[in-house]
DNA sequence: TCGCAAACATTAACATGTTAAATATATTGC
DNA sequence: GCAATATATTTAACATGTTAATGTTTGCGA
């Protein structure tokens, strides 16, 4: 029978640890902004592909769509985006950033490209590169 | 001036997705026997390094502080766990598991491991210790 | 001895994660 | 044309994540 690997090298309790540590210093930049991390995906994700259908955008992000519906209607109460809806097809409805959102874009983009560009620095292109390959080939793994 | 990497490639975005899809099969298997995967980690820590006082369980099972009181104490109502006080130093608490708690343990060990075992399997055991070394790495990197 | 600072832990408040149930709208079959 | 179904989204309820504020206890110095 098989062992339980030990904590230490357990894979969940590394994803998150990892990613604690990762996001640290792009929380400490929104935090200026009033931004919580999920938040400026949605606005990465709609700044980069245009308005989205809410699945759409989910996916992009990486948010449940539970999650996501209070996170833009939050997000629309302060102007970041608006909803629109299809005239003939009143069940599609699709997100847009406003220009206040852009703006908001606009002023982190350099700086959020110098965080990652650190992080890659410090990791090692190379150990960068493999990472992200890995971990888009587990996002993707039929776990079943 | 640096450009932000498209969200296709992007390091936390993957960070996510990955533990999203790792954390499936396991949660499936910990429904059945009601708990969540953080109950779950509290468990393997306590079973793997006996009582601990708080902080270094939160460290172990990578919780913030203020999650990790609120796990324990639901758990301690479930009689999963177990606070005890140090006579002279008040400041000083251990929690333990308990036989009950043990044994679920004991219950899904075999379990979890086969799912961990899929999940090396699949990606091949190379990459994945590769990936366990990088996000060790990366959990530890000073990211100022 | 009194008061105060340091170290931990808990509580509070709000945002998000997670699952299940409810809603809404279009499509299909009759 | 209407009921049944399928699909997409939102609500609801509870657990956890996150940061800030509040306690609590001990040890230290005036």
């Amino acid at each position: 029978m098989k062992q339980l690997p030990s904590t230490q090298r357990s894979l969940p309790i590394a994803l998150i640890r990892a990613r604690e540590n990762v996001m640290t210093p792009i929380r400490q930049m929104l935090s200026e902004s009033g931004l919580t991390e999920q938040q400026w995906r949605v606005l990465r994700v709609l700044d980069e592909h245009g308005a989205l259908e809410p699945s759409q955008l989910a996916k992009h992000a990486a948010l449940l769509l539970p999650s996501q519906t209070r996170i833009v209607q939050s997000m629309a109460q302060k102007g970041l985006v608006e909803r629109h809806e299809h005239r003939n097809d009143r069940r599609r409805t699709v997100i847009e950033i406003t220009a206040a959102g852009q703006a908001i874009i606009n002023d982190n983009a350099a700086k959020a490209a110098e965080i990652a560009a650190q992080i890659c620095d410090k990791l090692g292109t190379r150990r960068f590169e493999t990472l992200l390959d890995i971990l888009d080939e587990l996002g993707n793994l039929d776990v079943r």
